[in-house]
DNA sequence: ATCTTTAATATGTATGTACATATAAACGTC
DNA sequence: GACGTTTATATGTACATACATATTAAAGAT
């Protein structure tokens, strides 16, 4: 690229720059892009993308004919990255290990066939460790009609988690975070006092045609998700 | 806009089931940009806005030169909104109430002052309380050579976590979640049995001129973080 | 004065062209 | 065969233009 013309992170960087030294005011509405574009000396497709990345970000807020403005409260996002297990092991360093506790047919229980539908359904529990330690316990129920070759797929070595994000494509879902008491068995299988505060991910995803998989990740204590803003 | 012309969402819709149906096989690589263009009749920078966002969604993996393959394990990407507390007590239709609980300047304690510096700090306790009842516990120290006007804001009503949003710019900084076992003091404010597990979040964040605050924020038992994916 | 309709306007996006850039692949050298 | 070097190529992006769309503001009707 030309020295001379800027680029869209150009642009950004110049916008971001004035929202922090406050040359934009919260809450006032900054200049059009197509005078933007004619200040700054750039195309308005350039600042159009500068814009639109920051307003992704919470740090704009944009509307046809409204126009441009700087949020009183902006409103953050984080991301954070769904790593199967394996990964988010080794990328603290650590060398990942895996067991299969168990794995059987049974008809859904209540509080599952809520979401998954009736049928069969296949339960799994594993054991995730690092460095020989467990790490996380992994606790899935999977609807054999919608994970199709789930049934051949014995888990003893790659763990459910993995198998169905290689396998199956998922179209969507939730994904909460919370804090338990370690209930006696979990806290057996994870070597910590019964009771102890873990923290826990549950995950619900669905594919094209149907719920798949209802899964309860319950971490061992200490355990931290992080991430930068 | 004309029904015969393609956006880039219908084309981004058209990739998005071409990768769920294995169409295109997950580790294969894709028809490149010019040749999706001809195919489905639209200009390449409109498959490249496509595919460049599902890139961004860890549905596809883009190189120059090397073109788009579809991931063989895909990493999913989540995203919260980092609200102030009271839209969040709101957000889950609630009435937020709020109570200051403590306010002094301290010396920076050793564990904190590796992150903010030396110097004075304000150190700040606050209750923010859902339909009356304990929410979340606001414990937070504040860098005051950084926080231009925070001396002479008391927070007795607009809580900290408010306050900063909209009156200092941040730049970025780190957010972690994890379990804690509830300590005797913090049990007694949120109402509930000492060693509860409990939900708590860490945030560091740092303006231009240097570390603004460091926050710990821990919610009553019971509380959830949840988002769709 | 209030409601409805119309026009004005800022953002959203599609297109063709041109060039930048990273890098896989081909090539040549030792 | 192992190595650095060149070349080809797919993505990345800037630009000018044109039109689409949402929404506000103005004009008009009741």
């Amino acid at each position: 690229m030309m020295a001379s013309t800027l680029t869209w992170q150009m642009v950004q960087a110049e916008a971001l720059r004035r929202i922090r030294a406050r040359d934009w005011a919260p809450g006032a509405r900054i200049p059009d892009e197509e005078d933007l574009a004619r200040e700054l000396g750039c195309a308005r497709a350039t600042v159009n993308r500068a814009l639109r990345e920051l307003a992704a970000a919470g740090l704009l807020e944009r509307r046809r004919k409204g126009g441009t403005r700087v949020p009183l409260t902006p409103v953050r996002k984080a991301t954070f990255e769904i790593a199967i297990i394996r990964h988010d092991i080794e990328a603290r360093g650590l060398s990942a290990g895996y067991r299969l506790l168990s794995r059987h047919l049974a008809p859904a229980p209540p509080e599952i066939a809520v979401r998954t539908g009736n049928g069969d359904l296949l339960h799994i529990r594993a054991l995730h460790l690092a460095d020989g330690k467990p790490f996380c316990l992994e606790t899935r129920w999977i609807a054999i009609a919608n994970a199709p070759g789930v049934q051949e797929a014995d888990f003893a070595t790659l763990s459910a988690n993995e198998w169905l994000v290689r396998n199956i494509a998922f179209v969507g879902g939730e994904i909460a975070f919370g804090a338990e008491a370690a209930p006696p068995q979990v806290a057996a299988l994870l070597g910590c006092p019964e009771g102890s505060a873990v923290f826990e991910i549950t995950r619900e995803t669905i594919s094209p045609g149907g719920p798949i998989t209802s899964a309860v990740l319950t971490y061992a204590p200490g355990y931290r998700m992080r991430t930068l803003i």
